[in-house]
DNA sequence: GCATCTTATATAGCGCGCGATTTAATCGCA
DNA sequence: TGCGATTAAATCGCGCGCTATATAAGATGC
């Protein structure tokens, strides 16, 4: 009997914690959004508000929805933390002419020159990360397809 | 100069979204909670709720402490989420005999009985991520090693 | 014995994420 | 033209996850 406690009797179970895939993702999550609240600290700037910048960094002038549909966030998401990056002096929320019900979001000055400062993360995140690119690369598309997956 | 507009230029960039590991991971995580609320609301949990019972089902009686440990979690996180069980009648919360300080968390016969509804999930998980079990033991080790990388 | 340090838990406040609902603008179609 | 259906944002309420702080109990040193 020896070995046979409770802890080691729940490791062969499918509701054992460390075999979880869930866990892994949700605890790698965790461990990836410490380090950017660290590296995010400088550019004041929350996670998902980086996710944000990055989406119009490369796109300008999106609506609250294009933006969610890039983030697979909602409108309860965005609204306040748009109102937010809006409030630093980032952006500014804009009704479209065409379509009143549309919300344009369109960087300032100072939202556009906050890449600069930006540039330097994904370095100092892959450093973090002690991955070689090809490592990183791989992960990054096995989790995109296990996105894709689970969203269908 | 066809293609070369801001989108394209940015694709190349380091700040490109879809570039990010940082979002492949928080996208898989938001749709891996999508799913598991989806199958949780029948055992009326949250996800990180799921994550306490994984571990009290794996051993009963820890502190607050020992399942922040285990979660990555600590008890400004726990305590609330811990009073919101012990509400829902799965478990009790009772301050140590032999070291006052300390809060050990004790399943309740219901909370027990929980267990066997929750047998069936992790199978609809696997289902749902339409991923073999090779492919998942392989993304799970990778997310654990770089969640061990990240916190190191 | 007592002050000081450390540790375990709890509390307060903030920013997500999301289900549910609301408001307002546009569309479809008779 | 007008009216119901659809769509885009916003709002509300709740449960995390975290920083900072508080409270209280145990440990340590003199």
């Amino acid at each position: 009997m020896r070995g046979m406690t409770d802890r080691n009797d729940s490791q062969e179970s499918l509701l054992a914690l460390d075999r979880q895939v869930c866990f892994a993702l949700y605890s790698a999550q965790l461990a990836m959004s410490k380090v950017y609240r660290k590296l995010l600290r400088e550019l004041d700037l929350t996670y998902p508000q980086y996710l944000v910048m990055l989406v119009l960094w490369e796109q300008d002038g999106q609506t609250v929805s294009g933006i969610g549909e890039r983030l697979f966030l909602d409108s309860a998401t965005l609204t306040p933390l748009l109102k937010r990056l809006e409030g630093a002096g980032l952006l500014q929320r804009q009704r479209s002419r065409q379509d009143e019900r549309q919300v344009a979001v369109v960087l300032t000055e100072q939202g556009h020159k906050l890449r600069e400062k930006a540039e330097a993360v994904p370095e100092s995140v892959m450093c973090a990360t002690q991955c070689s690119p090809d490592e990183l690369e791989r992960l990054r598309d096995d989790l995109h397809n296990l996105r894709e997956r689970l969203a269908s």
